[in-house]
RNA sequence: GGCGGCGUAGCUCAGCUGGUCAGAGCGGGGAUCUCAUAAGUCCCAGGUCGGAGGUUCGAGUCCUCCCGCCGCCA
C-alpha cells in the first residue's frame, strides 16, 4: 500500500498547489480592516440576511466550501495560497449571491514527521504545531482570506468526529486487520511499491531510501466500492472538475481499487485507534474529516451526526491535483461506507511554476508567498494568480509578467479610469455628482453593454471560470475608457452650457461603471474593490453588506460626493522605468528589473 | 509499454458540432488626445495554425502516420 500521509505531505517542489499532506488553509482577517479579525476567523460580514430557524422554510443549505488541511511539516508556500485565494474568491463571490457560505480550511497536524521535527526543534509537537498552525493564519490575514472555520486535527471536536466516523465504517464491515510488509518512506510517511523506486530503493518523492517495515495494521475496504463509484462518477460528471481530470479518476477506479492502509502501529502523534491504543489512525481517516468536524460550531456537542447536520455535503473540495486520488476516490467511498453523503465536486486545480521551472528548497527558487504580498500588495498577488492561470491548468510565475499585467489591468484600465474621472469631476462638479445614473445613462449604449457584460461574468464566476471572469471584467474597464476618450468630458467642460451639461453626465456614467466593476471584482481584489468604493463616497459598511445584484445599473444617486483622487492602484516601477521617465521619454514599458513600489492607501 | 492530452503570432493562450478561424491578452513598433497613475485611444504581427499524407467542393477544425512535449497507468 501505497499512499498515505506522504501523499498529502509530499507535494515535493513545484508549487503543488495545495500539496502536503492535504493542505488547508487559515484564517485571516480582511486586511482592509485588520480590526474586525476576530478569533473566531476572519470572516466577517456586514449586517445582512438572518436565517433564523422559527420561522416557515427551512434554511437553504450552505454554501460549504474546503481547501486541504494544510499538513504543518513546514510553513505555506505559494502552492497552498493559491489554493486558498481561489477558494476565497470562490466563497467571496458566493456570498455576493447571498449564499450562506461556509469557507472551511485549516491544518493537518498528526504523523511522525511532525513529531520527528518537533523534537528536533527541542518542542512537543502541540507547541510545534500551534506555531506553524498560526503561521497559516498569519499568511491567510496578509492575503484577505475570509474563511469561516480554522479547523486544526488536533481539535478535541474533530478527534469526536474521527472516533465516530470510525466506528461507522467498522459497523459497515469495511474495517479489517492484517499484516503488511514493505518498504516504507519515513517522509512520506506511507508504504512504497518496489515498482515506483528510484535507485537505492529511493523514494521519488524524497530521494531518500526506504526501509523494510512490517506491522500489522487496519485496512478500509476500498475495493468493495469499486461499482458505486464508477456509478458516481458516471452520474455525475461533473463530480470531478476540470473535466479532463475524470478521465484520470475514472482510469484509477476501472483498473481496480487496493484496499489501503488506515492507521499506523509506530506512530504515536495521532488520534488513537478506537479499542486499539496501540494504533493511531493514519491520515485519510483523520485529515479528511476535518472536512466536516469543521463544520461544529465552537462549545457545541462534538458528534459526527450533529457536524453533518451543520451543512454536510460539502459543495466544493478544492484541491492541488496531487491529492485528487484521495478526494476523487478514497474520499467518497470512505462516505458511502458510513452512510454520509459524498460532497457535490472535487475541483483539481494545477502547479506553479516560477520562470517555467518546478519550485523547490532544493532549487533554491521558491515563491513566498508573503514577499510578494510585501512588494507589490495583496489584490496584485490573488488578480495575477487567478486571472494568468487558467484555473485547472498549470501556471507560471515570472516577475516581469507579474508586473505587465497587474499594471496593465489594475493601475492602467482600472485605477487609473476612476482617477482621470475623479479629477474632471473635481475640477468641474466639486466632485459631487449632479444626475443620477441611471437618469444620466438614458439611451447611452454603454450601460447596456456594462450589464451584459456583468452577467457574462456572473456566469464565469458560476462556473469556476476565474480567469475569464477576470478578463471580462477587465473588458468593460476597456469599455470606460474608450466612453470617456470618445466623450471628451474635459472640452466639453470648456465649451460650457449643454456641452457641460453633458460632460457631467459622463462622468457620472463613468463612475457607475467603476462601481459596478468594484463589486464585481471585489471577489478577486477585495482590497482594490473597497479603496474603489471608498473613493466613490459610500463608507467601508456599505461596502460590506454589497450583494451580486447592486451591480445592477442605477446604485450612483444626484448628490454623492466623492472623495478627493487619489490612485486606488499604484503602478509597479521598475527600475528601468525610472531611467527611461529621467532620461527623454518614455516608452510604455521597457525591460524591469523589479522592485516595487509602496502601496496605495484607501 | 498502454491510455488521455498537447504542439496556433516574441510570450500566455481562445478557436464547439469542418466553409470571415487566422484571433485575444501581455510585450514590441508607429500615430494621436491631454482629463489621468508618462496612463487613454487608434493602427501595425504578413504566424506554412509541429511535420507528411488522406477524406471533402472546402480542414488549426475529421482520419492515418511521423516528430516533440506533458499527464495518468504499467
Amino acid at each position: 500500500m501505497a499512499a498515505g500521509r506522504a501523499f498529502l505531505r509530499a507535494a515535493p517542489s513545484s508549487l503543488a498547489a495545495g500539496a502536503g499532506r492535504f493542505a488547508f488553509a487559515c484564517p485571516t482577517a480582511l486586511p482592509l480592516t485588520a480590526a474586525a479579525a476576530a478569533a473566531t476567523g476572519p470572516h466577517r460580514r456586514g449586517r445582512g440576511r438572518c436565517y433564523c430557524s422559527a420561522s416557515d422554510a427551512p434554511p437553504p443549505p450552505p454554501y460549504v466550501l474546503t481547501t486541504p488541511l494544510y499538513y504543518v511539516n513546514a510553513p505555506p508556500h505559494m502552492g497552498s495560497a493559491y489554493t486558498t485565494i481561489a477558494a476565497d474568491a470562490i466563497a467571496r463571490f458566493q456570498r455576493l449571491l447571498d449564499k450562506r457560505v461556509v469557507f472551511i480550511t485549516g491544518t493537518d497536524e498528526h504523523g511522525e514527521k511532525i513529531a520527528t521535527s518537533a523534537e528536533a526543534c527541542g518542542r512537543n509537537p502541540k507547541d510545534h504545531c500551534d506555531t506553524i498552525s498560526n503561521s497559516y493564519k498569519m499568511l491567510w490575514a496578509d492575503l484577505d482570506i475570509e474563511y469561516d472555520k480554522f479547523i486544526r486535527t488536533t481539535d478535541r471536536k474533530h478527534e469526536a468526529v474521527v472516533n465516530d466516523f470510525y466506528s461507522r465504517v467498522l459497523d459497515s464491515g469495511d474495517i479489517y486487520r492484517a499484516d503488511y510488509e514493505g518498504l516504507y518512506c519515513v517522509s512520506c510517511e506511507e508504504y512504497k511499491d518496489e515498482k515506483e523506486l528510484g535507485e537505492n530503493k529511493c523514494c521519488p518523492v524524497h530521494l531518500k531510501p526506504c526501509v523494510p517495515r512490517k506491522e500489522d495494521n487496519y485496512f478500509f475496504a476500498l475495493s468493495k466500492y469499486q461499482h458505486q463509484l464508477e456509478d458516481l462518477l458516471t452520474k455525475n460528471p461533473n463530480f470531478v472538475r476540470p473535466s479532463h481530470r475524470l478521465n484520470e479518476v475514472q482510469g484509477w477506479v476501472k483498473s481496480g481499487l487496493r484496499d489501503f492502509s488506515i492507521s499506523r502501529a509506530s506512530v504515536e502523534w495521532g488520534i488513537p485507534v478506537p479499542n486499539d491504543t496501540k494504533q493511531t489512525i493514519y491520515v485519510w481517516f483523520d485529515a479528511l474529516l476535518g472536512y466536516i468536524s469543521a463544520l461544529l460550531d465552537d462549545g457545541e456537542k462534538a458528534s459526527l451526526q450533529q457536524a453533518v447536520e451543520r451543512g454536510w455535503p460539502a459543495s466544493l473540495h478544492l484541491i492541488g491535483k496531487d491529492i485528487l486520488r484521495f478526494h476523487a476516490v478514497y474520499w467518497p467511498a470512505m462516505l458511502m461506507s458510513a452512510g454520509i453523503s459524498v460532497p457535490d465536486a472535487v475541483f483539481g486545480h494545477g502547479f506553479l511554476t516560477k520562470d517555467g521551472m518546478k519550485m523547490g528548497k532544493s532549487l533554491g527558487n521558491t515563491l513566498e508567498p508573503k514577499d510578494l504580498v510585501n512588494r507589490f500588495g495583496v489584490d496584485s498577488v490573488r488578480y495575477f494568480f487567478l486571472r494568468e492561470v487558467e484555473f485547472g491548468n498549470d501556471g507560471d510565475y515570472s516577475e516581469e509578467r507579474f508586473i505587465n499585467i497587474v499594471n496593465a489591468h489594475l493601475a492602467n484600465t482600472i485605477g487609473n479610469l476612476l482617477n482621470r474621472t475623479l479629477g474632471l469631476l473635481k475640477k468641474n462638479c466639486k466632485s459631487t455628482l449632479a444626475f443620477d445614473s441611471i437618469a444620466a445613462a438614458d439611451g447611452i449604449s454603454l450601460k447596456d453593454n456594462v450589464e451584459n457584460l456583468v452577467d457574462k461574468a456572473k456566469d464565469q464566476f458560476e462556473n469556476l471560470l476565474l480567469s475569464s471572469a477576470c478578463e471580462t471584467l477587465m473588458e468593460i474597464g476597456n469599455l470606460g475608457n474608450l466612453y470617456i476618450d470618445e466623450q471628451a468630458p474635459w472640452s466639453c467642460f470648456k465649451q460650457g452650457g449643454e456641452s457641460a451639461e453633458k460632460a457631467a453626465k459622463d462622468l457620472v456614467i463613468i463612475l457607475e461603471t467603476m462601481r459596478i466593476i468594484a463589486i464585481a471584482l471585489s471577489p478577486i481584489t477585495p482590497s482594490l474593490s473597497l479603496r474603489i468604493y471608498t473613493q466613490l463616497g459610500f463608507t467601508e459598511d456599505q461596502f460590506r453588506t454589497l450583494r451580486w445584484e447592486d451591480t445592477k445599473w442605477g446604485g450612483l444617486k444626484a448628490g454623492q460626493v466623492m472623495m478627493e483622487p487619489k490612485p486606488v492602484f499604484a503602478r509597479i516601477e521598475t527600475e528601468t522605468d525610472e531611467k527611461d521617465q529621467s532620461s527623454s521619454k518614455a516608452t510604455k514599458g521597457g525591460k524591469k528589473k523589479a522592485r516595487s513600489q509602496g502601496l496605495v492607501e484607501a
